[in-house]
DNA sequence: TAGAATCCCTATAGTTACTATAGAGTCAAG
DNA sequence: CTTGACTCTATAGTAACTATAGGGATTCTA
């Protein structure tokens, strides 16, 4: 069984234009040609897609994609690069998360400086920025 | 008192090139020029700048903050805008914490699946990826 | 006063992960 | 045989800068 882009794009949810990017960017190999110069697809393409939306959907960057890919390209070895590189993406996450918690209240705080009744001029927000 | 665009820069702590890039961007007014074209400030655009970094600062794009510049240049108008405007960055920010937070979840969940000591092929983190 | 160091200028490319477009070729159905 | 759907490549746009190239202006020093 072989697809066009159009078919493995309707199995996989990727859209054809992302599916020749996630190509040119070197996460999924260059497929065969037909003579009419279209891609051709075997199955193995669909689960290679999935796994690379699935990371996505976890916010993993192409560049840690590409590691995990790479990974699994070597199947005998230690998993535990796969490890430490889940646990330094949760800490990014988590970093993420106290800086804009953070700001949350540097907002709140600046909002709290005016009720939003008055003046652009006497705007406690805007003085407070400037 | 006029600044070329370095003291201009060091008096805001913003670089020369992201001084050029607001004006490009019409943050900032083009300013006078030197008969040997250079830019030449006067002192209220040290205010401008660190209105614009002070935004920056509460992670606001840079079309929020060009919404806020054309406010404070209707001081007689009402402020509610400002206080809007807020209120929906804060909104955002809040979202953004709450997706994370379902992330780190999941690759919690997603890490518990293998204790780092197996081989590649038997990591159930990358088979719970496929 | 000459030359070097420092500053400034414009224009362009790179970053991330796509998305959108233009302009052209391929293929299947009526 | 023509229409429509599909595919191809190449390029530009998104956000907010940062880095670079290649040049001119100014200023300091010998």
């Amino acid at each position: 069984m072989h697809l066009k882009i159009g078919e493995l794009s309707k199995k996989t949810s990727c859209s054809v234009l992302t599916i020749r990017f996630y190509e040119k960017e070197g996460l999924i190999p260059e497929p065969e040609r037909t003579e009419g110069n279209y891609r051709l697809y075997d199955i193995g393409y669909v689960e290679r897609i999935k796994f690379i939306l699935n990371c996505r959907t976890l916010n993993m960057s192409l560049n840690e994609i590409r590691q995990l890919l790479t990974y699994k390209d070597n199947p005998e070895k230690n998993c535990s690069d796969v490890n430490e590189l889940i646990d330094l993406h949760v800490c990014a996450i988590k970093e993420n998360i106290i800086k804009q918690q953070k700001l949350i209240e540097q907002l709140s705080d600046l909002r709290g400086t005016c009720d939003g009744l008055c003046t652009i001029d006497q705007c406690g927000v805007l003085k407070n920025l400037a």
